[in-house]
RNA sequence: GUCCCCAUCGUCUAGCCCGGUUAGGACACCACCCUUUCACGGUGAGAACCGGGGUUCGAAUCCCCGUGGGGACGCCA
């Protein structure tokens, strides 16, 4: 059995949207599944479309989802080029193949391709038996000599050997034009494959440029998990058929298959995707997500992103790693780890302030705190609880009004672990200023 | 309008091919538990076979017709 060999062909648009990374995803699959070649294929015929910024969308967004390309652009391979706009005497070639059999003409300057109107048959991997009728002969090379996408598609499948086509389902009713074009040309069919659409998660229509979360570079600029986005991307519209969800990618290969795909639209759900990178980042390496968290700081340009203190950098996001939910919220969460200045929720500030005694339970945790031991979690926990249990408090009236102070908020670490890492130092100057400000 | 594809909880889906299930899981939502805030986690609840005809002892499952959703109908890709 010969070996399978796929491509993805995006038009560099300079936007890399998530269906186009879910269909690359399926044929990368495929070909990590069956050991086979996976092609990236650049189809710029469109010159005004044709930038380097915009390749570089292209390759960056597949890159950092972890799908290597095996022949074109950058790596090469034995089919190429794998750019249209290099491709044009291929085309030339292929073109007068067809010229010769009589299969065209030319009307209006624009060169026509003379359908058979024979019904169209494919045996679809994931549809079954679909049949159509192509019933108007269509335009194959334009008035300015610039050959079509239809043709230009199939001469490129059939030099490069392509045996599965693997393409979103917007690309069924075209391809009537594609199997009319290969019998003319006198090439085997590729099996094909259509994978349903993804559908924006309100309102009707398949996703589109402009929908919420549909660019993959909105995922990197929020620091996303890519093996989450992968992982859940891999689930709309394929299932493994238990209840497996959270995969490691070597599972999902292994388990992917065409026949697995499902038939009916998907509709995009961004909290099954925020749930789905939670997961990733709670069970990561502290040592990644610190990578991760500093890249994300520098990209936004917070100082957290230079901390010179490589130590407590890392203390800071031990405390947050299994708290948040995506890195995009570290900024806020870890805001007065950085900061003297951090903000005071003024909501938060209000409802504390209204409750017993907040002045007095401060003053008594600084007296208590002066002489305490912030070594670890267990002796600062270890000081409150004495504490409280000398004036028949609770844990809770300490920690709220302290955590006000020393944060400016109620959300955030454990109180012990925010302690320590802040330093007493800096914990006591922080609620002397609260209290001075009260 | 014509052609093509599709149809199970709000969403992603299992079950359908090879008719018999209390129609399963996940996300979301709600309640409770855990708890040092906020999360995580745990337990539980509510929530679906689009409609109508057939076939059959029996239909989510097979067939037909509606309806609904999606896509394609470019000298775009």
């Amino acid at each position: 059995m010969s070996q399978v060999r796929v491509r993805f062909a995006p038009s560099p648009t300079g936007f890399f949207h998530i269906g186009s990374a879910r269909t690359a995803l399926f044929n990368w699959l495929y070909a990590r599944h069956t050991g086979g070649v996976f092609v990236l294929r650049i189809e710029d015929t469109d010159q005004a479309r044709n930038s380097e910024e915009f390749l570089n969308v292209i390759y960056d967004s597949l890159t950092w989802l972890g799908m290597t390309w095996d022949e074109g652009p950058k790596v090469g391979g034995a089919f190429g080029p794998y750019r249209q706009s290099e491709r044009a005497h291929i085309y030339a070639e292929y073109l007068e193949k067809l010229k010769a059999s009589g299969r065209t003409y030319e009307k209006d300057g624009a060169l026509f391709f003379k359908i058979s109107g024979e019904p169209q048959i494919i045996d679809d991997a994931i549809r079954g038996r679909v049949e159509r009728v192509e019933e108007k002969d269509f335009v194959i090379v334009r008035s300015d000599k610039t050959p079509v996408f239809h043709f230009v598609n199939v001469v490129d499948d059939i030099t490069m050997a392509i045996t599965h086509v693997i393409r979103g389902e917007d690309h069924l009713s075209n391809t009537s034009k594609h199997t009319e074009l290969f019998k003319a040309l006198g090439a085997p069919l590729p099996v094909y494959a259509h994978i349903p659409l993804i559908l924006k998660q309100n309102g009707p229509g398949k996703m589109s440029k402009r929908d919420q979360g549909a660019l993959v570079e909105e995922y990197q600029r929020r620091s996303y998990i890519p093996e989450a986005l992968v992982n859940f991307l891999s689930l709309l519209g394929w299932n493994p058929k238990d209840d497996s969800e959270k995969m490691p990618i070597a599972e999902i290969i292994r388990r992917f298959d065409l026949p697995g795909v499902n038939q009916s639209n998907a509709r995009f759900d961004d909290k099954k995707l925020a749930h789905m990178n939670m997961a990733y980042m709670l069970e990561m390496p502290a040592a990644r997500f610190c990578e991760l968290a500093r890249a994300h700081f520098r990209r936004h340009q917070l100082a957290a992103g230079d901390w010179p203190d490589g130590a407590y950098f890392g203390e800071v996001m031990a405390l947050a790693q299994p708290k948040i939910k995506a890195i995009d919220e570290l900024p806020g969460y870890t805001v007065y780890f950085f900061a003297e200045d951090y903000p005071i929720d003024p909501k938060v500030r209000e409802k504390v302030l209204a409750k017993g005694e907040p002045a007095a339970r401060l003053k008594e945790l600084i007296e208590v705190l002066r002489t305490a031991d912030f070594s670890s979690d267990a002796a600062v926990e270890s000081a409150i609880k004495t504490l409280a249990a000398s004036t028949n408090l609770g844990f809770g009236d300490y920690q709220s009004v302290a955590r006000l102070a020393v944060s400016g908020t109620n959300v955030g670490p454990s109180i012990t672990g925010m302690f320590r890492v802040l330093g007493k130092d800096r914990v006591l100057a922080r609620m002397e200023r609260f209290l001075a400000g009260l």
